[in-house]
DNA sequence: CCAAATATTTAGACATATCTAAAATAATAT
DNA sequence: ATATTATTTTAGATATGTCTAAATATTTGG
């Protein structure tokens, strides 16, 4: 049906819309998928073409209900292979995605619906993401970052807004995983880093970091 | 490392070798692979200057070393695929060809040995042929077709020469299925048409499809 | 052996997806 | 309000993998 690059730029327009609002500007996506925004307006044109986007030279770009179905069933893809990896071939959470991004593009609707049930129909990925169910609906996360918590208030580390590697590898190192209860213990004005208690350890996180931190059932 | 073209033009010229022998001509390649004569040239000379194959303008190409072990690991991924298909999603053996062949070119070493693991390791794939370890090595396949066989010789179904969907689809029909016991009752000279037995029934085989079924443990 | 048939290669074109460099537009700052 | 800066688009090039049509080489049959 579309090609790979046409996928990945529909999960990626998808993705900034959510963080940046509608209208995606083209330096945007090229600077998110590490490519020349002449690139991107080519491709936004043939995008526009088929009826994915809705593109005004100048003005960025919106996904239409069409596209944005698209790029729910691609990113359905690629949390449900990351749940495989995980759950099945005990791959640590940081490993999965380079894989995933592969095997999201794999064609065929009834392989992702049989593997969704031999996955027994998972709610959340490995990063505490939702997954779509074959409509793409999908259950909104109403996690909140910690830089919107209060001194004193707890809640359960639910996902991670930065998927990096790099950032996960972070986590592993700090002892932190999906599932822990975390406090917030204290916020230093200086520099806004964070002093937060889990069970079994106190760490001090910058903000940077606490941004990235989503945790629900907030207390 | 390699693009899914020349895996897939790989993969073929292996087993183009193993029915033709060595020097597979560059028709033979455009017919398995639905291309044209001009297009097989094309990418013969490319193969040929990464070294995966040997090619002599009009003598058609051989598989270098590094070629073959190439085709094997491609070959190795899709028959691991076949078993995860059938085996944990469960797949009928004769719709997990066209998935399989997406699910091959998905680069990661890691993932791959994983997979094996998680099958535990198996040796064949759902339609009998061996599947190659993690350094190419294949276990010969010493099962024979049912027309080297004679009148009253009996074997197992260890595997098919023909794996197209419509074969496959044609034995469930006749309830045929890898592992069954078969007699061959008798040949009828005329068209060279076979009877053969199975535990629970008896049926008549074009010769054309007994050549692409294949028996082990002939007695 | 050589003409006809068959097989293979070359030349030139096209589609996809990318890039660089230059041109056009929009945003901003004085 | 206009000059400067930043963003976006266009034009033209490149790489991959395919195709058609024409040219060339090989094989086959009389």
């Amino acid at each position: 049906m579309y090609s790979q690059a046409e996928e990945n730029y529909l999960k990626t327009i998808y993705s900034l819309e959510k963080d940046f609002g509608n209208e995606v500007s083209t330096n945007v996506i090229a600077n998110k998928i590490k490519t020349k925004a002449s690139s991107v307006t080519d491709m936004l044109k043939k995008l526009a073409v088929k009826n994915l986007v809705i593109y005004k030279k100048y003005q960025g770009v919106q996904l239409t209900e069409k596209g944005k179905l698209t790029a729910l069933k691609v990113i359905r893809k690629h949390r449900l292979w990351e749940c495989f990896l995980v759950q099945k071939l005990n791959f640590n959470w940081d490993e999965v995605h380079d894989i995933a991004e592969q095997l999201e593009h794999v064609k065929s609707e009834l392989l992702i619906n049989k593997l969704d049930a031999f996955l027994r129909f998972p709610k959340l990925d490995p990063h505490g993401d939702p997954i779509p169910d074959d409509q793409g609906r999908i259950i909104k996360n109403q996690s909140v970052s910690i830089v919107e918590m209060k001194i004193g208030s707890a809640g359960t580390l639910a996902g991670v807004r930065d998927s990096s590697e790099s950032f996960l590898k972070y986590l592993n190192k700090k002892n932190l995983a999906i599932g822990d209860k975390l406090k917030v213990i204290d916020i230093e004005p200086f520099d806004n880093s964070y002093h937060i208690e889990t069970k079994t350890h106190r760490l001090v996180i910058t903000n940077n970091v606490a941004e990235n931190l989503l945790l629900k059932n907030i207390k």
